[in-house]
DNA sequence: ATGCTTCGTTAGTTGACACTTACCGTTAGC
DNA sequence: GCTAACGGTAAGTGTCAACTAACGAAGCAT
């Protein structure tokens, strides 16, 4: 979860997850949308397979990079219960100033 | 939405949301379940409040803390999107791979 | 075998940030 | 008014990471 949430707070790592969650596609092909170099990608890449949030496959001298939506499952389920528990005081809060207000 | 995920980036920044989601607390109270200074936690808690995670209101010469759910809506929906596009993705690829076996 | 392409890795630099120490403003109570 | 408690802020330090440039490894083609 450390690592998945550190790699989402960078927000180029956020814009390749995107275009990775559309499409298969190779080192190159995502470098050529940003105007970083292919190293830079391939080191973010790093961290993001690190984190569970993408895989690779060899084909040939490319590798192909897919996004692995499982590794958002920690994440989501984080923060679902966060914003749960956060509402759940609110509610009750505002119950209680309403009774101590009659 | 980036100052949120910036924020929830830190472990020390979600323990402290944690801790806000089940009680509304002053600085003070935060910082001693922790092994760092208050202006540390004081800090935490600025960031947190400008990426709108939490609110704060005051009280004589306390300043009470409280998560915020709202800030969480954001990152939640994002996160969501990406699932779902990609799980998305991969079915269409595993329907695609089926097929070309046949 | 020789290029050529694609990609990972290393070293080095620069900027951001988590933390501490010290200081200042604000509010409540004697 | 004075004092003490509570909290935000400034300055300084150490560490980490995002990026570039340069090099090395692996597979495909002529």
């Amino acid at each position: 979860m450390d690592l998945a949430l550190a790699a989402l707070a960078v927000p180029r790592r956020r814009q390749i997850l995107e275009i990775l969650g559309d499409a298969e596609l190779p080192v190159s092909a995502i470098a050529a949308q940003f105007d970083v170099t292919r190293p830079a990608i391939s080191q973010h890449l790093g961290v993001l397979k690190a984190a569970g949030l993408v895989a690779d496959r060899r084909v040939g001298t490319r590798r192909l990079y897919r996004a692995r939506p499982e590794g958002l499952d920690e994440v989501r389920s984080w923060i679902d219960d966060l914003w749960r528990t956060s509402l759940a005081r609110l509610k009750a809060e505002a119950e209680q100033e309403a009774k101590e207000q009659r």
